[in-house]
DNA sequence: AGCACGCCGACT
DNA sequence: GTCGGCGTGCTC
């Protein structure tokens, strides 16, 4: 047999594959890529993935080290997700081991087993006293005549009553109420019940719900969308909020699923909202997977068996589920797509969606990105024909848009941040029994505290920020870092105890309007009082009551819900968001304006949204007021192209991060010089690339964050082949810097904010 | 990322 | 004399 080595990425951030030498006796066409092997690497065990076999190695050959255990027969990612995988390390430019953390479910990565993973559920049996013609043979004899005698210890009684209230369970939802492997093993020695190869896909709900009808606008974009099925083309579908693209979209994957071909739905974090999942059970009857960050280990790897294996025809998920095996994909749809949770901003920091328009054009299948606010780059793309441009103006149904408003509260006597007119607009749509949203971007009690008699600050010690004061629980808290302390009794600096709460957030909010409403009841939606799930429903639960209500929330509260009843949306402060030091600010305003302005009016009565500005005649905001999202977008555009800044170049940013504040520094001027020799080397070649602009080193906004000093240095270029080909020799620069203890800096490909 | 090796300060 | 601090280098 000739000599041959086998191929492995190591779940490690090194930038390469790693040689291994078969077991004595395998043939060289039994290693396909993709599965998993058992390696010896230094000193620890670990499971890699096999990429492939070659007949000469540049490690030498004392080096190598046999391949311990081969753990899959067929391998665990076909081709096609390799050679996305092979795309994702090289354009985010991290380790093939890194990238396959993120494709295969923590359990596998682990090692854990396929048919593991699915022997978790259990199913009761047909029983015998329902058919008491027949006696089986390995039936005991006690259960013919009283099955439940048979059941020794209360703990049996109570699992078997489960069994007959639901007939099929999930090893773990049971081992959550109490019960043991052992009690359960007794029930199927017992021959009433039994453990499932597969978990069952959840039933469909019977209820069928048919199509709405479609306006003139939706019907067209359906027809559009319907003829591209079968081949690789973006759409974007840029939908005024509530103009129904939702059904749209449903109408649409219809046709997919009528094809035999599987469906992937991703949406924001928050998005995937049980309010969702059922408006597309409740339409389709295929099995449905879900993937977000709510389900375990087990869960997911079970999700991610039944699209693997095409049992389940439609996935709904958030980021990560974009890299779920789905053979038969016929169709990406991406909602919400301007959405900054569908980058990753840690690790790996991919965006979902260029992965996702990638993963589509390898399919040869249609995409569609959707948004009331489309991102620049999106809508870029829509403009210059790289997209379909869908557009849906008109909402659906009888619910008009809501009326917005600047308020100037410029030299205006202020209520609690609220100005007079604002107040009484408040009382007339409570009086009507409506309801009021409130939004303040700012959760907690006060952004500040601070000494009246000296003027100190309650600042955070390890970060350049002020300390948030919190009332329930009291104590103030560094919302950059999480550090918590106690709120001092008196001045820490001059010992007066007239120290004061200063500005105001959501709880302080909540309070203040309690006293100028006394007797409307409020609901607050921040972070931490929808701490998780189940407190959110909670609060969801209290907002569906009847009857008026204030509604006080961050951003939270802006996206992924409808609030019927709501009628009247404030914006207590839309200046912070006008002066962003990010490139971006604007664009993201003006999402976050319009996202909140859309849980207005959404029923058939006309809702109206007030801002309050001091800068009333701010020109960006009257265009986004006055002529909408789209001519605001156009005029963004107009400036990115002056700046040449995305979309109109190509970005990455290079950040570095120390406890001592000049090393992250000197790390990027270094790699600023080694970048500006490469870049005068290309120069010289005849194919001259567009040149490579650098911006930096320099602090970060908030340079000292969690008490270490950042830094960034952001990289521009016309091309994004020039501009890639510069990053690979960087990072080899970096790996080789010796000196810079504590550094810590990473690579960001696209990057999301910039500050 | 881990993990080991190696070279300097404070302990039984 | 050792225990252990973390700086440095390597992983097929």
């Amino acid at each position: 047999m000739p000599f041959y080595v086998v191929q492995v990425a190591v779940p490690v951030p090194l930038r390469r594959c790693f040689d291994y030498l078969p077991p004595a006796g395998e043939q060289e066409d039994t290693w396909k890529p993709g599965q998993r092997v058992r390696v010896n690497f230094g000193q620890q065990l670990l499971t890699a993935i096999v990429v492939g076999t070659a007949h000469t190695t540049d490690v030498p050959t004392g080096k190598l080290k046999p391949l311990l255990e081969r753990l899959d027969d067929e391998p665990l990612l076909d081709a096609s997700q390799l050679t996305l995988g092979r795309w994702l390390a090289r354009y985010y430019h991290h380790s093939p081991g890194d990238v396959l953390e993120l494709m295969i479910p923590a359990l596998l990565r682990r090692g854990g087993s396929l048919q593991e993973a699915q022997e978790q559920s259990w199913a009761i049996l047909p029983q015998i006293d329902s058919e008491p013609q027949t006696s089986e043979p390995q039936t005991n004899p006690e259960l013919l005549s009283k099955p439940k005698t048979a059941l020794r210890g209360k703990q049996q009684q109570a699992l078997w009553q489960c069994f007959q209230q639901q007939p099929v369970w999930t090893h773990a939802k049971l081992t959550a109420q109490g019960f043991t492997l052992a009690q359960l093993r007794r029930l199927a020695e017992l021959g009433l019940i039994e453990t499932l190869q597969r978990l069952p896909i959840p039933a469909i709900a019977p209820l069928r719900r048919d199509d709405l009808p479609l306006n003139e606008e939706q019907h067209k974009a359906l027809m559009q969308l319907n003829q591209q099925l079968g081949r690789f083309q973006p759409s974007l579908l840029e939908g005024i909020t509530g103009s129904g693209k939702t059904e749209v979209y449903l109408q649409h994957l219809k046709q997919v699923l009528q094809r035999g071909q599987q469906v992937l739905v991703l949406v924001p974090e928050i998005g995937l909202t049980p309010q969702t999942v059922q408006r597309f059970r409740e339409r389709v009857d295929v099995p449905v997977a879900l993937m977000h960050s709510g389900l375990n280990d087990r869960e997911r790897l079970q999700a991610w068996c039944q699209c693997r294996d095409g049992s389940a025809r439609i996935l709904i998920g958030t980021r990560s589920a974009v890299f779920t095996p789905l053979p038969d994909l016929g169709l990406i749809i991406l909602d919400e797509e301007h959405d900054g949770s569908f980058k990753q901003q840690d690790s790996v920091r991919y965006s979902a969606r260029d992965f996702a328009m990638v993963r589509a054009k390898q399919a040869k299948i249609p995409i569609v990105l959707g948004s009331a606010t489309p991102s620049l780059e999106s809508l870029h793309n829509a403009l210059t024909g790289r997209y379909l441009h869908l557009k849906l103006t008109q909402r659906a149904g009888n619910a008009k848009p809501p009326g917005m408003k600047l308020h100037s509260i410029l030299h205006q006597p202020l209520t609690f941040g609220l100005a007079q007119p604002v107040i009484a607009k408040m009382q007339q749509h409570l009086d009507a029994n409506r309801q009021v949203l409130v939004f303040i971007n700012r959760r907690g009690y006060a952004p500040l505290m601070a000494c009246q008699e000296c003027g100190w600050l309650a600042e955070c010690r390890r970060c350049d920020a002020r300390l948030t004061l919190h009332q329930s629980p009291l104590h103030l808290h560094c919302h950059h870092c999480d550090f918590q302390q106690a709120v001092p009794g008196f001045c820490p600096n001059c010992h007066s105890d007239k120290i004061r709460a200063l500005g105001q957030g959501t709880e302080r909010l909540q309070d203040e309007l309690s006293m100028l409403f006394p007797h409307v009841p409020s609901t607050r939606v921040d972070r931490d009082t929808a701490r998780n799930k189940q407190a959110f429903d909670g609060l969801l639960q209290d907002i569906h009551a009847p009857g008026k209500r204030l509604l006080i929330g961050t951003q939270m509260l802006a996206k992924g819900h409808h609030f019927p009843a709501v009628t009247m949306v404030v914006i207590v402060d839309a200046d912070a968001g006008l002066f962003s030091a990010d490139f971006r600010g604007m664009e993201h305003t003006a999402q976050l304006i319009l996202q909140v302005a859309g849980r207005a009016g959404r029923a058939e009565h006309p809702g109206e949204v007030w801002i309050q500005t001091l800068y009333a005649d701010h020109p960006q905001l009257n265009l986004l007021i006055d002529n909408g999202y789209h001519a605001l977008a156009l005029a963004l555009l107009q400036e990115r192209q002056q700046q040449q800044l995305p979309p109109y170049s190509h970005m990455a940013m290079l950040r570095a991060e120390s406890p001592q504040r000049h090393l992250a520094e000197q790390l990027l001027q270094l790699a600023r010089q080694f970048l500006q020799q490469q870049s005068a080397q290309c120069r010289n070649q005849p194919d001259q690339l567009s040149p490579l602009v650098l911006v930096g080193p320099f602090p970060a906004i908030m340079e000292r964050r969690a008490g270490r000093f950042r830094q960034q240095l952001q990289l521009f270029s016309g091309e994004r082949t020039g501009l890639h080909s510069v990053l690979d020799p960087l990072v080899d620069f970096l790996h080789q810097q010796k000196g810079f203890h504590q550094v810590r800096w990473h690579l960001d490909i696209d990057p999301q904010d910039t500050l």
